[in-house]
RNA sequence: UGUUCUAUGGUGUAAUGGUAGCACAACAGAUUCUGGUCCUGUUUGUCCAGGUUCGAAUCCUGGUAGAACAACCA
């Protein structure tokens, strides 16, 4: 009885569409009841949020259901692509915790492939096109009009043959030659247009050297490389469903019919990730990248990975995210705060506990005995008791956040201001009394004196009073230099802001330009730190308490802390204050 | 004026012909040695018009709106 209600529990999961698809195929026993798929990333730039949601999907799917992930690199673009991809793609995938199966290669389908496209001459399926790409494009037609025939397309097999054994011998320059699949030319689908399956490229390719000089392109290798390998669901984003029907369509030629019609990878699209305020393609991250409108791949307001991680956010964060976001085939776009939800969540049950004042102000304890050093104890993670605590000294003379000060301050202000008591955390209740200004009026120290009967966890010290504070002992604290980010855009939709504006005849560089946040950076150098963040390992997750979660980029040195702010809290103060 | 796809609160996502639910956001309150967390509550939704059905977010038809497709990129 109680396994029926397990199954019965179990069958109202909330799958997403292509995850129920895959349970059903299984229980069909399609593909002989195994499940394979890849992540089939292009190695010609680092993988961003974009390709968490697909590796989360493909890896996910395939440890979920008994079945095997393959890594492939779609190398068959020379031209754009380097190792230097390659290690760093590996490096996240393993950062994200996915582990793949096999490590494969398009490149290692090379010369399948070659084979294929010479049967499929043979077979009058492929002929060599001699015209230039700007009159291959002309005759394409338009989505409304059909394309006409290349005057190439009936050339006897032979001469085709030749030729392409030739392009791929070197003896035609790049851009002379193609290798054209013969399909239809008046086709709704602009891809049957006879679609060009292979070019020649010089350039050497960084797996294969110079030993061909024929490249396939996309659709003439992706399913054909699924089909190889044995995949049986081939996910990919929305905007390759026009390519669906040449994708069956390569691996019926390449089949034959010899095998049962059910053993076969399948393609299977769902929405890619938006997120407002966001810039995804790689394509435009190389150009912020090369220009130096940021400081690297893994700058920490880049949407890649590595950004990410140098941002503080943990592999459990963007995970957490992806999940709540779901797959569907609807072109959503995401609020970036629901990806804040995600990294506060996870933070808040990770991260150390500390102090940091971000804009010093003295606070001098006007009572308590000049040279006395208490040490106070200072829980680590209070949602974590085996995080366990650290100790902090507590002195005379403090430091305290400026916008902790008011010296009139409205009802609301739970902080220091003459006259108001406040708890300063893990140490005493102290009550204000007043404040010292420059000629300029700016408040320099802010005085106050404690009641040695408050001291955390004594019996007297659960006086109640409404704020607070965090502090840090001016000859107990270290400098440090803290950096916010803010958002690297201005618009909310990015995308497409940039498309109306290249519309308008502008470069990318300069629509990116006009886009950006100039204050998505900005870098405080005059802050304090708890000395116990001498000696922690670069992006360790910290909690600076009231102000947010930061972590130590990986270039801070114990002579020059650094800390990258993740997110801020939520903070409530700021929106009362600001009716 | 082609083909294909999509439409559920502000955002995202469930409901697979049978009580429109969840998360984020927003708002209000309670708790708090973090104005954080935790907890409670409130507001807001099936694009439109027909049809099928005892019953439609779901199926059908027609609109409307949006997206993808015309690289020797992937």
């Amino acid at each position: 009885m109680s396994e029926i209600i397990t199954n019965e529990a179990e069958g109202k999961k909330n799958l997403n569409f292509i995850e129920a698809m895959v349970e059903k195929d299984l229980a069909e026993g399609k593909n002989g009841g195994r499940v394979q798929t890849r992540f089939p990333p292009e190695p010609n730039g680092y993988l961003h949020i974009g390709h968490a949601k697909a590796i989360c999907l493909d890896f996910g799917i395939a440890e979920r259901h008994g079945g095997i992930c393959n890594l492939r690199f779609d190398d068959t673009n020379p031209v754009k692509e380097d190792m230097e991809y390659v290690d760093a793609i590996e490096e996240d995938i393993k950062w994200l915790g996915f582990h793949w199966d096999n490590v494969y290669y398009a490149s290692d389908y090379f010369q399948q492939l070659y084979d294929f496209a010479i049967r499929l001459i043979k077979e009058g399926k492929a002929y060599v096109d001699e015209q230039s790409a700007e009159k291959i494009a002309e005759q394409k037609g338009t989505p409304t009009q059909p394309g006409v025939e290349s005057p190439y397309r009936n050339r006897p097999v032979e001469e085709s043959l030749d030729l392409f054994q030739r392009m791929n011998a070197g003896e035609f320059e790049e851009g002379s030659m193609t290798l054209r699949a013969k399909i239809d030319m008046a086709n709704s689908n602009m891809h049957f247009r006879d679609p060009i399956i292979y070019r020649i490229l010089k350039t050497p390719h960084h797996r294969t050297g110079t030993k061909w000089k024929v490249y396939p392109m996309y659709d003439f290798a992706h399913g054909q490389s699924d089909y190889f390998e044995g995949v049986t669901h081939s996910l990919c984003t929305l905007e390759f469903v026009p390519h669906r029907p040449l994708y069956d369509l390569f691996i019926d030629w390449l089949k034959e019919g010899k095998d049962l019609d059910d053993n076969r990878p399948r393609q299977t699209e769902f929405n890619k990730l938006n997120l407002n305020y966001t810039l995804m393609s790689k394509r435009n991250l190389l150009i912020l990248v090369k220009e130096g409108l940021v400081n690297g791949w893994d700058d920490p307001r880049m949407p890649t990975l590595c950004g990410f991680r140098r941002r503080g956010y943990s592999p459990e964060s963007i995970r957490k995210f992806v999940d709540k976001i779901g797959y569907t085939t609807y072109d959503a776009l995401n609020e970036f705060s629901l990806l804040e939800s995600a990294v506060r969540e996870d933070l808040n049950a990770r991260a150390t506990r500390v102090s940091a004042v971000l804009d010093p102000v003295k606070l001098i304890v006007t009572n308590y005995p000049e040279g006395k050093v208490e040490e106070m104890e200072a829980i680590n993670n209070p949602e974590d008791e085996s995080a366990g605590s650290h100790t902090i000294e507590f002195s005379r003379e403090l430091w305290m956040e400026r916008d902790d000060f008011m010296e009139d301050a409205p009802k609301k202000f739970f902080r220091m201001t003459p006259g108001q008591e406040v708890r300063l955390k893990n140490a005493y209740i102290v009550k204000c009394t007043g404040c010292k200004k420059d000629a300029d009026g700016k408040v320099i120290e802010v005085y106050c004196e404690y009641d040695p009967n408050t001291k955390s966890g004594m019996p007297e010290s659960n006086r109640k009073v409404k704020g607070t504070l965090h502090w840090l002992s001016q000859a107990h604290c270290l400098p440090a230099e803290v950096r916010l980010y803010d958002r690297l855009w201005e618009v909310e939709n990015p995308r497409d802001e940039l498309a109306k504006l290249k519309e308008q005849g502008l470069s990318s560089l300069d629509a990116m330009k006009q886009m950006i946040n100039p204050d998505s950076l900005k870098v405080l150098t005059n802050c304090y730190v708890e000395k116990y963040l001498a000696e922690q390992k670069p992006l360790s997750y910290f909690q600076f308490q009231r102000i947010g979660y930061f972590n130590l980029d990986p270039d801070s040195t114990p002579d020059h802390l650094i800390f990258n702010r993740t997110v801020s809290l939520k903070d409530t103060w700021n929106k009362i204050k600001n009716k």
